[in-house]
DNA sequence: CCTAATGTCTCTAGCAACTATAGCTTCAAG
DNA sequence: CTTGAAGCTATAGTTGCTAGAGACATTAGG
């Protein structure tokens, strides 16, 4: 058994967080000791590390939510399972258009200063105009979740 | 003069957003009419479309205030907002690189899972395990701001 | 001129996913 | 037995908004 320090060293989490787990539902509540510290077993660890490596892959708390409770179930299909990590590479991709098109625009920017006064900056001038942009770069409004 | 609707929508800025750059001192507190209602004029109207603007392009407000407060003293080097749009730029490909992970696991995952039982599924196996990806992707730092 | 429909006002609370602080109690090493 | 690290709970702060409540202002139609 280990006590919430070392499991967050064996994780890669903070203490904090995996407390935060808990409170919202994400972790069961843990096994207490005499003097009422939290101790976790195995079965534990491996859900934390679960639910950090769904977090460095992006998913959202509610994704690894439903995943989660997919994996308590091994008999069912992996079909939701599947849609969830569809759904998370559609959501990267599409930042990663979005971003694409940030690092162009301020690419520029940064290559066409030639430095000297605010005046003259061109950092400046294109944030004040989009159309000296090259690239249509806006936020889009929403995202589409099926 | 615009109503705080009427500039919204020439900005492309939602009101209450419009009222929240008011509040924390991002835009200068407007003028009202005799009826309390705020006014603005073609200033203002530069000012909310300068910081759309850099909102678009992945700026935080913070870099948004100091990009405002330097353009605000044109006579000034603008060796100060250059630098601000290189971190910025820096920060966007950071961000990149690691989308580009992101994006490579996820595709090996979905790809790999040919369907079946959650037992089977590639998907919960590869998240169970970092070691079954291709890259290391893990987090360095912060994320999102989409 | 009156009314109804918008628009605007302030204030508060909520979202994600933590992180930080304060003021305790418990544990392990020496 | 003492001390300092680690644990506990509870609350508030972070970023950049967004949503709601309830009241006042403005505008268009009849
Ligand atoms: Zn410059
Ligand atoms: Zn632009
Ligand atoms: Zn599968
Ligand atoms: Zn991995």
């Amino acid at each position: 058994m280990l006590t919430i320090g070392k499991l967050g060293e064996a994780a890669g989490v903070k203490v904090p967080t995996i407390r935060y787990y808990e409170q919202i539902g994400l972790l069961p509540e843990a096994e207490r000791s005499a003097g009422n510290q939290r101790l976790y077993g195995r079965k534990a660890q491996e859900r934390l590390a679960f639910i950090r490596h769904a977090r460095d892959l992006g998913f959202t708390l509610e994704a690894i939510r439903d995943l989660l409770s997919l994996s308590d179930r091994p008999d069912q299909s992996c079909a939701a399972a599947d849609a969830i990590a569809k759904a998370q590479l559609a959501e990267v991709e599409s930042r990663l258009a979005r971003l694409t098109a940030l690092k162009t625009e301020l690419e520029r920017m940064v290559v066409q200063c030639a430095g000297g006064s605010i005046a003259d900056c061109r950092v400046i001038e294109v944030l004040s105009d989009h159309s000296l942009c090259a690239t249509d770069h806006r936020h889009p409004e929403s995202e589409v979740q099926s």
